[in-house]
DNA sequence: CTGTTAGCGCGTTCAA
DNA sequence: TTGAACGCGCTAACAG
């Protein structure tokens, strides 16, 4: 059922290593003896046993990826383009789902032993500051990138750990520019989770751009988390108030969602009356109440998995990256 | 840097068998010298090379799963399921997406090359009647389990091949039940991908309970397709005509997140005037414009697991399962 | 209870 | 241009 190198060898009549060289095109077999060993590879459906090949070239070809969950929107990102740019490149992707440090761990330990080449990972959301998964890689001398968030004790990047984010900053920016040209002054925000360094800096980048143009916050700025439950509530809230927004900045598309639930419910029109925007182009942004005038990120995943390969063809250090953000305009921004 | 059985035999003073032997447990060692062992193997962490182990027992500990796409609903459901199920039996998921006929057939033949004990696939929706993918797992003898969809050359189900769907004609009795209660005689039905099995077979299970309850379709029955877009479309359409329906069945989330689009543009309030249900209980169904009652399944992705696992022990066949459902009532849905 | 022998299927090394 | 020996890290089957 199972065909070995050993087999084709011998009924080609071969040794072992030349059908091994043959099949790899090695310089030092000839051209008709490689021909007659692929036609015969083909034939009896040849594929290499890679358990075999790993243990002696000591490469598994695959990376593993860590996360906390693949149904949210930024797990499923996140998976979707390393897979995608790891199968282009001859790799695949071995997926761990870990909830809790000690998963998280583990999962990791788990990856080390089964030959993870490199480790990929999305972190939960916490208030940690060292890693007990970053010391497991680190122990194996494997290298590991991190998405979106990374812990304090990564130390300076020693070249085999790294990161890569998303340019939040960049994107609060294209969110104000947008809103001003549309004649939005006054403006509330409403932040994704506060304990995470994105979110952070995104709100950092909106208190900056809102100053630098004159413009002013009004109603509320706060961090809700990630769900739209919260956020609803809070806009609730601001709604409440004497002085009211004409925009609604939100740090994620769910936190959008939630505060468009709201303003609709207060019978207060958008983008009428009030415009609100979002952050992540998801699923969401497309198929809420009011599709979403939101900023899109190109693909973390991708972006991770070719700094790992850049630097190890280079044999080269890992450098962190950022990956850029674009402003889509839907329907839920209009002139103030 | 890495730790192996022979390292810590060494510094034990032990044979390397007596180590392997006590770190798995083997019933023929003393329990003194059992944890000696660990305390070493933890001190120094050594965790075993998976590629050797796998070469020596001839099992890799890991299963594929090949999906078109992991930010889909339908893809992050069956991967979370699939993965989180491995994961307690101690196995990991290996995850290729293929989005052709040709790159389902590559990953399914680059898996069994890697080790596959079992390949778990969701396949594209298509109108094919038979899958490549499926041929090379027969040829390798590899165990192939599908969710959702199958091609119709499986066969009798050989029990080295099986399905697990989900309950649709349960779903949409539920629903039917559902909104008879609340006095809904007069339904539109907008159904999903009519190429699809499983739509297919929901619309034939709504078809049914309609007759059986007395009640009746008015304004449309088709199939949309899995986008909001189209259905919000078709939706419009129907709120055209003269004789409108009490309630819209739809086929999934996605469709009733457009329809809801539609009616609420159309300034009629749901569920006050018209009540809408969806299928999936997705992430859509709890953040759109209107919290979605809708149909919940438990998850495929563990019960496919759960099959494969349960015939492996038992050294049996793979049985078609499907998954049952389950009514979620939110805030779409009311009185007639 | 513990150790020895003998590979699993492949690729590196070096000799033919 | 080809092949033989050896070993990667682990474990099944047997001795001791």
């Amino acid at each position: 059922m199972k065909v070995r190198l050993r087999d084709l060898a011998e009924s080609l009549g071969l040794s072992v290593m030349a059908v091994s060289k043959a099949l790899r095109d090695a310089p030092d077999i000839g051209s008709a003896t490689k021909a007659r060993v692929r036609a015969e590879a083909d034939k009896r459906g040849y594929w290499p046993n890679e358990s075999a090949r790993s243990l002696r070239v000591k490469q598994s070809g695959w990376v593993g990826l860590v996360l906390p969950d693949l149904g949210s929107e930024e797990g499923a990102m996140v998976s979707g383009g390393l897979t995608e740019a790891a199968q282009e490149a001859g790799m695949a992707v071995l997926v761990g789902i870990a909830r809790t440090a000690k998963e998280e761990a583990e999962q990791v330990r788990a990856m080390i032993g089964r030959g993870a080449e490199a480790i990929f990972f999305l972190p939960r959301i916490s208030t940690e500051h060292r890693s007990t998964a970053l010391e497991a890689a680190n122990r194996a001398g494997l290298p590991m990138l991190f998405f979106e968030r990374y812990p304090a004790d990564v130390g300076q990047g020693s070249g085999r750990v790294s990161w890569v984010l998303r340019d939040m900053r960049g994107g609060a920016q294209l969110v104000l520019d947008h809103l001003h040209d549309l004649g939005h002054r006054s403006v509330a925000y409403l932040g994704g989770h506060s304990a995470a360094r994105s979110h952070a800096e995104h709100f950092q980048g909106i208190q900056e751009g809102v100053r630098a143009r004159g413009m002013a916050f009004v109603g509320g700025m706060l961090m809700v988390g990630l769900h739209p439950e919260e956020a609803e509530k809070e806009m609730k809230k601001i709604l409440g108030k004497k002085e009211k927004p004409t925009a609604v900045i939100c740090g994620t598309d769910a936190v959008a969602t939630g505060a468009i639930r709201a303003i609709l419910a207060a019978g207060i029109s958008i983008p009428g009356e009030m415009s609100v925007t979002g952050l992540g182009d998801g699923e969401l942004s497309k198929h809420g109440a009011i599709p979403l005038t939101t900023i899109r990120f190109s693909s973390l995943g991708r972006a991770g998995f070719e700094i790992w390969k850049k630097a190890r063809e280079d044999n080269g250090e890992m450098k962190p990256a950022i990956v850029k953000s674009e402003l889509i305009v839907r329907e839920s921004t209009g002139k103030a």
